[in-house]
RNA sequence: GGGCCCGUGGCGCAACGGAAGCGCAACAGCCUUCUAAGCUGUGGGUUGAGGGUUCGAAUCCCUCCGGGUCCGCCA
C-alpha cells in the first residue's frame, strides 16, 4: 500500500469531514526532508473545527497512534508532518530495486505506439546548438516513452527541396569548379553549407544569381535529370555529414523522410478542403485555410501559381507517418517559433477530417541564445555541433589527463568524448524545455557542480567502490541507520516521481533536477561513510548493497537521458 | 497593432496554490583512509511594478513595464 493511502487512512479517523480520496489529494512534500516525508496542512481544516491549524496540528500529532509503515507525526506550525519507518522504507527500497534492477520505478505502461519526430536538419547548413538542444530532447523524450512501454519510432524530415536548396547549388555550379568534399577535405554538410553562404555573398553583388536559382527551382520540379542530378549529390553529401555528427552525438532515427518526396503529393488533401470549404480561393488567386473563426490567423495553402507551400508536406506527412506506424501519438520536437504554425497544422488536418490531428503534440522548446542575443547562422553568429563537440573533448581530455597521466589514446578518446556529451547534453536538458537556454560557455560547459560529469562521477565513484568488493549477498538493509544512508535512499524512492512528473509536463528538467539532488546525496554519503571500511563486515555488505542500488538506478536515468556512464573517470 | 512564452540572490536555473532552494562566482575550511570532476560552512532575495482572488500567491486573474517569438505567394 502507497504511504499516502496509509495516512490518509490514519487521518479519515480522527477527521471525519474529509475523504480518503481528499486527504490523499491534499497530502504534499515537505520542501526540506528534514521536516518530514508527508505534511498534511491543517488550514484546511480551520474553518470547521473553529481552532488555529497550528493548534489542530499539535492535537492530532499527540492523538495519531503510528501503524508499522510511520515511525512518528510531528506538528509543525500548521502542517502536521509525518516520517515513514525508515527501516520499513529501507528494506522495501533495496528490495524493489534488487528485483526489478534497471525496471525499477517504471510507472504504469501506457503501451502505445508513438511517433516523435526531431533533429529536422536543412540540408544547406550544418548542424548547430540548436540542433543539440533539439536532439538532446526528442533522444531523452524517447526514452523516457520507452521506460512507460511505448512503441517509439523516432523520425527525421529533411527539407531537402525549395529555393535554399537551390541557392546552394547554383553556387556550386558557379564557383565550385566540380570539387567534392574530399578534395577539400570538409565534411559534407560543411562542404554543402560553404557553398550555401557563398552565394549569399555573391548574391549581393549579382542580382542575376538569384534569378539562376529560381530557374533551377522550376528545374528541379519539372525532374530536369541534370538539375536532379547535381541536387541529390549534394544532398547525399549532407547526409553523410549529418550521419557522423548523429553517430557522435548519439542521435538516432527509426525512418527519415524528405520534403522532396511529399511536398507535391497534398493535391487531394487540398481538393477535399476546397470541396468540404475548410480551405478558399481568396481575392489574389490564392487558396488559404480560413482559420479566423477559430481565433487562428488565416493560412495559405497554395500559391496563385498553384505552387506548393511548405506546411503541404507536413500535411501529408502526417498522414504518411499515421501509414507506417499507425500512432496512438505523435510528438514534434520544434522549436517554440513555430507554435503558430502547429496550431494550424493541427487545426487544418482537424477540419479536414483526419483523426491524426488530436493525436499529434507539438513538443515546443525554447531557443537557444548566446549571451549576446540569438543564433543567426548567416551572420556567423553560431555554434557549430562538431565544433562544440571538439572543444569539449579537448578539455575533457585535460581533466583525464591530469588524474590518469597513463591512461591509453584510445580509453582517452572514449572517455573524453562521453563527458563531453554527458556535458553537452545535461546542460540542455536540465532546463524547463519551454524557456529559452541561454548558453554561457563558461556554465554550459562546466564539468563542475550540476553537471553531466558530476552525475558520472557520482556513478564512477559508486562502481569504484563495487570494483573493490565482491557482490553483497543476503546483507541486513537494516543496518542503514545513518542520515546520509537514509537520505540516499530517500532519493532513490523518489526517482518514480521525477520520472513522472517529466512525462506529464514533456520536460526532461524535472528528472535532470532530480538526479542531481539523488547524486548530491550520494556524494555526502561517500565523504563521510566509510563502506569498505566499515565498523564490520555485515555493515559493509549492507552499505555495498545501497552504493549498488545506487549504481543501478543512476545507470537507468542516465540511459534516459541518452547520457552513457563510465564505469572509471 | 494582435497572439503565445518568459521575468526568482552578481550570473545560469529549481520550486503539484502551502514552509523561497540549487549550481557557478565570492569568502573560510577539508586530500598519509573507497577517485578533491568531490565534501563542509559563510554572506547574498519585499520572486519586474501595482492591484485583486484566497486561511495562504513566485505560482491563479487584471493593468502596466521589460525581454523573446510569431502574425510571409520563406522553409
Amino acid at each position: 500500500m502507497h504511504f499516502k493511502t496509509i495516512i490518509a487512512k490514519l487521518l479519515s479517523k480522527e477527521v471525519s469531514s474529509l475523504k480518503e480520496k481528499q486527504i490523499i489529494k491534499a497530502l504534499e512534500i515537505p520542501p526540506d526532508s528534514k521536516l518530514g516525508d508527508y505534511a498534511f496542512p491543517c488550514f484546511l481544516l480551520a474553518k470547521e473545527l473553529k481552532k488555529n491549524p497550528n493548534e489542530i496540528a499539535k492535537n492530532l500529532s499527540q492523538k495519531l497512534k503510528m501503524p508499522k509503515e510511520l515511525s512518528k507525526a510531528e506538528a509543525a506550525g500548521p502542517y502536521l508532518n509525518f516520517f515513514v519507518n525508515s527501516t520499513f522504507l529501507t528494506q522495501k527500497i533495496l528490495t524493489e530495486i534488487f528485483e526489478k534492477k534497471e525496471n525499477f520505478g517504471k510507472p504504469k505502461p501506457e503501451n502505445k505506439k508513438i511517433v516523435v519526430e526531431y533533429s529536422q536538419p536543412n540540408p544547406n547548413k550544418p548542424l548547430h546548438l540548436g540542433h543539440l538542444r533539439n536532439d538532446s530532447i526528442g533522444m531523452a523524450f524517447s526514452n523516457l516513452l520507452e521506460f512507460y512501454e511505448n512503441k517509439v519510432a523516432r523520425v527525421n524530415i529533411i527539407n531537402d527541396r525549395g529555393i535554399h536548396i537551390c541557392q546552394g547549388l547554383v553556387a556550386y555550379k558557379k564557383f565550385g569548379k566540380n570539387s567534392t568534399p574530399e578534395k577539400e577535405k570538409l565534411k559534407g554538410d560543411k562542404f554543402a553549407g560553404k557553398y550555401y553562404v557563398l552565394f549569399h555573398e555573391k548574391a549581393k553583388k549579382d542580382e542575376t544569381l538569384e534569378k539562376e536559382a529560381q530557374k533551377m527551382l522550376l528545374d528541379w520540379e519539372r525532374k530536369d535529370k541534370n538539375v536532379r542530378a547535381l541536387w541529390k549529390k549534394s544532398r547525399d553529401w549532407a547526409l553523410e555529414g549529418f550521419k557522423e555528427t548523429y553517430k557522435t552525438f548519439g542521435s538516432e532515427f527509426d525512418k527519415i523522410y524528405f520534403e522532396s518526396d511529399l511536398y507535391d503529393k497534398a493535391k487531394p488533401l487540398i481538393k477535399k478542403g476546397l470541396k468540404t470549404g475548410v480551405f478558399v480561393k481568396d481575392d489574389k488567386n490564392r487558396i488559404i485555410a480560413d482559420l479566423e473563426k477559430y481565433k487562428i490567423p488565416n493560412k495559405i495553402i497554395l500559391r496563385s501559381d498553384g505552387s506548393s507551400i511548405y506546411i503541404n508536406q507536413d500535411m501529408v506527412l502526417m498522414l504518411k507517418k499515421f501509414k507506417d506506424y499507425k500512432f496512438d501519438e505523435s510528438y514534434y520536437v520544434v522549436a517554440s517559433e513555430q507554435d503558430l504554425y502547429f496550431k494550424q497544422l493541427f487545426k487544418i488536418m482537424d477540419l479536414l477530417g483526419y483523426s491524426e490531428a488530436k493525436k499529434s503534440h507539438h513538443l515546443s522548446y525554447g531557443l537557444v541564445l548566446l549571451p549576446e542575443g540569438k543564433l543567426k547562422s548567416r551572420e556567423g553568429n553560431t555554434i557549430d555541433a562538431d565544433d562544440l563537440i571538439k572543444q569539449l573533448k579537448n578539455s575533457a581530455q585535460k581533466e583525464i589527463i591530469k588524474r590518469f597521466p597513463n591512461v591509453k589514446k584510445d580509453e582517452l578518446e572514449k572517455r573524453a568524448l562521453k563527458i563531453a556529451l554527458a556535458a553537452i547534453k545535461f546542460s540542455m536538458l536540465k532546463i524547463d524545455s519551454k524557456k529559452n537556454f541561454t548558453f554561457v560557455p563558461q556554465q554550459s560547459l562546466s564539468f563542475e557542480g550540476d553537471s553531466g560529469p558530476y552525475l558520472m562521477y557520482s556513478y564512477a565513484r559508486a562502481k569504484g567502490i563495487l570494483r573493490k568488493a565482491s557482490n553483497p549477498e543476503n546483507a541486513d538493509f537494516s543496518l542503514l541507520k545513518e542520515k546520509k544512508e537514509l537520505e540516499v535512499i530517500k532519493k532513490l524512492w523518489h526517482f518514480k516521481d521525477a520520472v513522472q512528473k517529466s512525462r506529464s509536463s514533456n520536460s526532461m528538467h524535472h528528472l535532470c533536477i532530480y538526479l542531481n539532488e539523488l547524486a548530491t546525496s550520494f556524494n555526502s554519503f561517500y565523504q563521510d561513510i566509510p563502506v569498505l571500511n566499515a565498523e564490520n563486515k555485515e555493515t559493509v555488505k549492507a552499505r555495498l548493497s545501497l552504493v549498488k542500488a545506487f549504481s543501478i538506478v543512476l545507470k537507468k536515468a542516465l540511459k534516459l537521458l541518452n547520457v552513457e556512464p563510465l564505469e572509471q573517470m
